[in-house]
DNA sequence: GTTCCGCATGAATCGATAG
DNA sequence: ACTATCGATTCATGCGGAA
């Protein structure tokens, strides 16, 4: 299967203008945060936020698929010793806009930043919020299932026992669970919380996310060979996962560094991708409990 | 020193202007969801809830004290395949009454509800919002430090290889990759995410949050002394928590058949205190990574 | 006295069916 | 068309009883 990736550089507002209605089947980024400071990396006051925001998900809006799925990364910051609502007012703007706000996943990081304050303790989550365009969207679960809990499997060793008998009996009866459906299973189905590390290694990006984060929603909601876009590409973790997991994706950056720092990435990795594979086994995540 | 725990039965909305101004350290709460509990609590529908709660929320914000603080534990619920907004614009309402929204913790539950659907996985968290009528307040961090108990100690002692690698197979143990960092420590600080199980024995009441989670903010904002106050008492585990770690405690509650029951648990408790306090060891909490 | 195993059940959600 | 009810799905936990 031949992977394309398309690294872009410019501001996404007029970028994604250039990209074709309904032609991504998965949006997966983590915007620059609202910051007071402006000197930071984007920048944008709380208070503009989603005005600056609107503009650019009206957009993603057009250019996903109907099956598609949005999946932004976003925490809101401290000001002024309370939390800010930008998030909140983000969200409910996007639905009028026509977004449905589907499920709020919640990223718990097992190693946050460390630090001190006097009325609060240390931020260990950020929101996923998973915006689509429909009720029904593309959903591959089974690719994301994780290793089931004890409980279940000493029953499984068991199985043989009272489990068997009654799936005997039930067949009369229709009474019981349907303890078929358990043989042979090792593996539940994730929750709503996902449990991973951040990354240590600095990538010259302030707001790097670990590679467990797209590859979880890159599983989860395409397949080979779907499209997946970021739109503030960063560093360019989602591409180089998609890429790794032969999905083709886009990725918009406005900064001409990070831009021509994937860009040169993507054509090493193009090449190192046709010798095996076993280094790029994809890095753990814990989605469940 | 003596404990007052006051059951009153009556809607809290009109039961809250029996209580004085600024008479309450902490208000821990969890109100109907809504929709939830038609059969018991006669259900709030999700677009009249913030019509709902705001009222009571009034009240809240006046009897509570200047450096009190207000945790609200509470989920929307999806609607239509997509997740409501009540909860959003409730914060929104209440920062417009007065409060200030201070932070948000998260109840990741260990066990949850299990079930299976085509568009999202099973929900495993809840809201905990912490709101305070001032900037500065009461907040006793050192009490809900994670201490190292015997069985940590023991465990730290032969760091095993797989220890050491140990990343996320078990659930919930508490421990992760930095497990060294934990060597010549005794105790350290939680983080925003709350680790606990849903309590699994029925206490006659259909929503009833483990004695963990009252325990948790109620050692970290009030002190020995002084007064907590749950509005939608039900089961009574708030009061009960408080009274465990001599505090006073207020509980509302409209249903005569809750109210009867608190009501006589607190008297036998009471003379139970008098004895000696080993049994009553705090349940364990995770609060952090 | 431990450890192990069986069992009920929980702030759920979807889709189909019925009124 | 819109609401109400019901069956199917699913898994971690804690208890009690057994080994």
């Amino acid at each position: 299967m031949e992977i394309h990736t398309d690294i872009r550089l410019g501001d996404c507002k007029e970028v994604l203008k250039e990209l074709p209605d309904h032609s991504v089947d998965l949006i997966f980024t983590s915007p620059p945060y609202a910051d007071q400071r402006k000197k930071t990396y984007g920048g944008i006051h709380p208070t503009k936020y989603v005005d600056w925001f609107l503009p650019i998900s009206e957009q993603l809006l057009r250019v996903l698929k109907p099956t598609g799925s949005f999946v932004l990364n976003i925490k809101e910051r401290v000001v002024n010793g309370e939390r800010s609502t930008y998030v909140l007012e983000l969200i409910l703007e996007m639905r009028k806009q026509g977004w449905l706000w589907t499920e709020e996943y919640i990223w718990h990081k097992k190693n946050c930043y460390p630090g001190k304050w006097p009325n609060r303790f240390r931020d260990a989550w950020e929101r996923l919020l998973h915006f689509t365009k429909n009720k029904k969207f593309n959903m591959y679960q089974e690719e994301v299932m994780v290793p089931m809990g004890d409980w279940a499997k000493s029953r499984l060793k068991n199985l043989s026992d009272t489990d068997k008998i009654r799936d005997e009996s039930k067949v009369g009866s229709g009474f019981g669970k349907n303890i078929s459906n358990w043989i042979g299973r090792d593996k539940a189905y994730p929750t709503n919380v996902l449990h991973l590390a951040t990354e240590c290694t600095n990538k010259n990006h302030s707001a790097a996310f670990p590679e467990g984060l797209p590859e979880w929603f890159i599983k989860l909601f395409t397949k080979p060979g779907d499209t997946v876009l970021d739109p503030f590409m960063g560093s360019g973790t989602t591409n180089f996962v998609a890429q790794r997991l032969s999905r083709n994706s886009i990725g918009i950056e406005i900064k001409q560094a990070y831009y021509d720092m994937v860009k040169s990435q993507i054509e090493e990795r193009k090449h190192v991708l046709f010798e095996p594979k076993e280094k790029y086994e994809a890095s753990k995540i814990n989605g469940r409990n």
